[in-house]
DNA sequence: ATTATCTATAGATCTATAGATAATGC
DNA sequence: ATTATCTATAGATCTATAGATAATGC
């Protein structure tokens, strides 16, 4: 056969993992069922992946990567303390709005398998030094000025993630619950970023 | 037989099956393991329960019941509105503080099972106005005289869910990921119990 | 006779692999 | 000869039930 030229199958089968994944988490998504979405049959799933163990780690892994990336990117070093926030605040918030499935599939998989903690542990643990240390003098620095109240950089950090990540995770119940359009929910997101800003800032006003 | 005295096998199966639906949820909790932790053999859990489905609606009506008593409490209306806020929110915190599981199975389970998000709808839809009755007016005053900043009480039921909510989803991940005793992550949650409190008041300022 | 318990098993998945088949590249 | 694809199936669950057995209450 061979006639694999442009219509990558392994890439299909890649994709359709990534959306069961991230939609039902591993153990709700079944090989089959990601054959089908793929186009293909479920031996095929394992003939390029091997066993759904691996395709999963796949897709883990890149997702995992996503997500520290849009925590720890650099920031103009032009700005002031607050704008440097602002701005890593909502470029967190925008990785998040742009995968939104992401705080579901690694919060589930994380605390439903204790193996896959275990790995991800030492990169959990890098994540605080990584992310504070380019805030870290500055805000030792605002606080001493008095422009900030006395706060740990981890709390700092986890008031981030929690306002950010948890809209991600609470976000499709509320829509459903509430019956939104999917353009009224594009409103409350769009909303919701502004707010996270305003409230992240105001919880380091003295 | 029926040396059912009072060692009641239902409520072994009932409480070992809340025990493992809140570790794993529904989908990675067997009959058999549930069977196993409450010290008998798996029929006898279809015997008492029918279905596994059945059984996990007792759980999760039960937690679902929790996780809204936690938000609805009345609080004392001789308080300052400040006040009434900060005891709502400790009452929410100290409510998952006791259920640390029943963020993770509600989420979790709404999230991957469309049907009973279709089922609990109504009852998620009375939430904000239900919470938010007893604060709405006092908010628009204080807002009204300037003392609160303009906040939507939707923004602000948003943010109280946020900050106590994710804290449970996401500590577990922290506590291993960080290596934490039993009593350092005690202590983690302690100090952000005033935290919540410190940033959600924060965030009314005007 | 009723209730609680157990063993055994049917039937439905689901994962992973074996083995057949076809298409291409040498 | 190699690579990609398919069909078929083994083996491991897992849920739910049938049917046997024992203990108690009448």
């Amino acid at each position: 056969m061979k006639i694999n030229n442009d219509s990558n199958t392994e890439k299909s089968i890649l994709e359709a993992a990534e959306r069961l994944f991230l939609q039902k988490g591993f153990s709700l998504t079944s090989t089959t069922a990601i054959g089908k979405e793929a186009g293909c049959n479920q031996a095929l799933v394992h003939y390029y992946f091997r066993t759904k163990e691996r395709l999963f780690e796949a897709v883990f892994e890149n997702k995992f990567r996503l997500f520290v990336s849009g925590l720890v990117q650099k920031v103009d070093s032009g700005l002031s303390f607050e704008e440097k926030l602002r701005t890593a605040i909502e470029a967190h918030y925008d990785m998040l709005a742009a995968n939104p499935g992401i705080p579901f599939l690694i919060f589930n998989e994380l605390t439903t398998n204790p193996r896959r903690l275990e790995n991800f542990k030492s990169r959990i643990r890098e994540l605080p030094v990584t992310v504070l240390k380019q805030f870290q003098k500055e805000l030792e620095e605002e606080i001493k000025k008095g422009k900030v109240r006395p706060v740990a950089p981890v709390d700092l950090l986890l008031t981030i993630i929690s306002m950010n990540v948890s809209l991600f995770l609470v976000g499709p119940v509320i829509k459903t619950a509430l019956d939104l359009s999917e353009r009224d929910y594009k409103k409350l997101l769009e909303s919701r970023r502004s707010e996270n800003v305003a409230v992240i800032l105001r919880s380091l006003r003295p």
